[in-house]
DNA sequence: CGGTTCTTTCAGTAATTTCTGAAAGAAATA
DNA sequence: TATTTCTTTCAGAAATTACTGAAAGAACCG
């Protein structure tokens, strides 16, 4: 695919911010070239534009579908696998944040548990030190609550309350 | 320091979470030893504790800094700088995406506007792509500017509003 | 079935990131 | 001022992560 400036910009900034965030440059790069074409595409279409190997191209295909990204798609008269990626944004971002707490948060939340309770037995543990612990566990799953809660809100309703933005104060006094 | 085994796990946990997240392993370490720390320590007993090279601290020790996550403290008699950290999980928090917003979030606004208006002026691009650029423009600046509001609750409040989770749709119709 | 097309795997290589140790710098002390 | 103590810098080493290319695997086709 012939990219424009625009586009170029787009992947490679995209790509960039991947790797901020601990998600590979070629894994980004992928997903926004798939989030910008107008249709389906190909393995072999993400190689040539990209100037990736195609492995490589394989191997962050399987990885956005394991996020549930972009999917597999067939056009008819052509055998090879194509792909599409979600276009919504916000399902993107629902998509990516679930599947970081389903692979961090909530492996983090076991282990803070853990250290929780190992201190708690601990003799010789400062007690400040016990309550830091705890204190993280349990501000992390508090938030972690507040996700799993906020996400059930309709997608309407949702955005109305995004857009009252600081107002949302009023209703608690 | 003497680690207990509830502080060891701790600190390699949130080391592991750091890198996951693109910090480096040794900055999250450090911020976790900090974080648990009953006092003030300096620069020789985190290299003790954690054993990382002296020089590796003096860099964690100034990125954790620019984060505004810890704090240089004097201790009378003491000549060394020694460091606190930020103990409260929210105001943890807030540094956090505060930092991630001004170092990531808003050059990537930026990019991506210049994508869009790039896009807008270019009569060869797809009118479906340059929509997409622009919703993703979109959506990034509105989440920014909700968070920008949120922020500037005061913590009871959020935190009741939080404690409401979904509950809070009620006040949209 | 043999041939063709497409996909995946994986060992090795390349690139990047992180960390170290030596040396210089800075601040206090005598 | 010389000495000691503490901190920082930075070039290179080490470790980690990402990527490639060759080969095997799978699915289809004639």
């Amino acid at each position: 695919m012939k990219l424009s400036p625009a586009m170029e910009r787009f992947i490679l900034q995209w790509g960039e911010m991947g790797s901020r965030w601990g998600v590979s440059r070629s894994v980004a790069q992928v997903h926004a070239l798939l989030y910008l074409a107008p249709g389906p595409i190909h393995a072999d279409e993400i190689t040539d534009t990209l100037s990736i190997a195609r492995s490589n191209v394989s191997m962050c295909l399987k990885e956005l579908q394991g996020w549930g990204l972009i999917e597999l798609v067939h056009v008819m008269g052509d055998r090879r696998d194509h792909f599409v990626a979600e276009q919504d944004a916000w399902n993107l971002m629902n998509l990516i944040a679930e599947g970081r707490k389903q692979r961090e948060i909530d492996p983090l939340v076991a282990t803070l548990a853990r250290c929780r309770d190992e201190a708690a037995d601990d003799k010789s543990i400062d007690p400040g030190v016990a309550q830091r612990i705890a204190a993280m566990h349990d501000f992390i799953v508090s938030m972690s609550g507040w996700y799993d809660q906020v996400k059930r809100i309709p997608r309407p309703v949702l955005r109305k309350l995004m857009a009252m933005g600081s107002k949302v104060a009023r209703f608690v006094k």
